[in-house]
DNA sequence: TGTAGTTACTACGCACTGTAGTACGGAGTG
DNA sequence: CACTCCGTACTACAGTGCGTAGTAACTACA
């Protein structure tokens, strides 16, 4: 099922994709399942086929958001990086792309309309930086 | 042209949309331009037809990104709003829908990951607010 | 050796984007 | 007034990404 790798981190994610990403994340630390496994899951709320988790885990690991990697006859799959990670990486690339030349600006109207608890989670960030 | 206005703030713009956008944010504050205007600008670094300059022009204002308002015989466009607070809605947007329940720490990755005049530039803004 | 579980390959529809042609209507010019 | 120019409205098509899934092929075990 592998075929072209083709590197790049796309922005946004699709539905389904967005869906199987959740079920990695929810993992222990270091655990990784198999196709199987994330279908069974995803079947409690949606009706999807085995095939199509299988298509959509093998387009994550071209995209490299997922890892893949041979146990036995079948694959075992574990999250690239984490969610925190993942979605500071997006933040940072639309800061980029979008907010180039004006990142300065684009992070205080980011800071402004944050709420309360963003705030003070980015205040403690910034702090514990300051270490 | 305006024909089906559909609502909704897709998360990212295509390169010639940006590159759209791009000329229409250089715009002094309450200024507006033509589609012709937009594409003599855009004539200079790439090679693209009036037509699909007011394709795009269209798309954008039914996205609800530029205002279009009728003056005259001609349509004139100004942006909805400015880079720096589309930028910090995407982000805000990316922060809500892949981060969701892990704000915090995708934060504090953000905040990890930033450059130092990044840093810099989220200490004033939160120090602004405190105001 | 047959069967169940897995992967590999292929395909289709839809939405979005880049791209642009054609047709139509208004405004000014000779 | 007829013509031409400009701008808009409408239409179209190709490429790509995603959701969706079927079928073929392989393999380990009963």
């Amino acid at each position: 099922m592998k075929r072209t790798p083709r590197k790049q981190a796309k922005a946004s994610l699709g539905e389904l994709e967005r869906a199987v990403m959740d079920v990695l994340w929810e993992l222990p630390d270091g655990q990784d399942v198999t196709v199987r496994e994330v279908h069974t899951t995803l079947s409690s709320t949606r009706d999807v086929a085995y095939t199509t988790v299988m298509t959509v885990m093998d387009r994550l690991a071209r995209k490299e958001l997922v890892v893949q990697q041979k146990s036995g006859r079948a694959y075992r799959y574990h999250p690239a990086t984490s969610r925190a990670e993942m979605t500071a990486d997006m933040m940072r690339g639309t800061l980029s792309t979008l907010g180039s030349g004006e990142r300065g600006p684009a992070l205080v109207a980011f800071v402004e309309e944050a709420s309360a608890e963003d705030v003070e989670a980015l205040r403690q960030a910034l702090a514990a930086l300051g270490d």
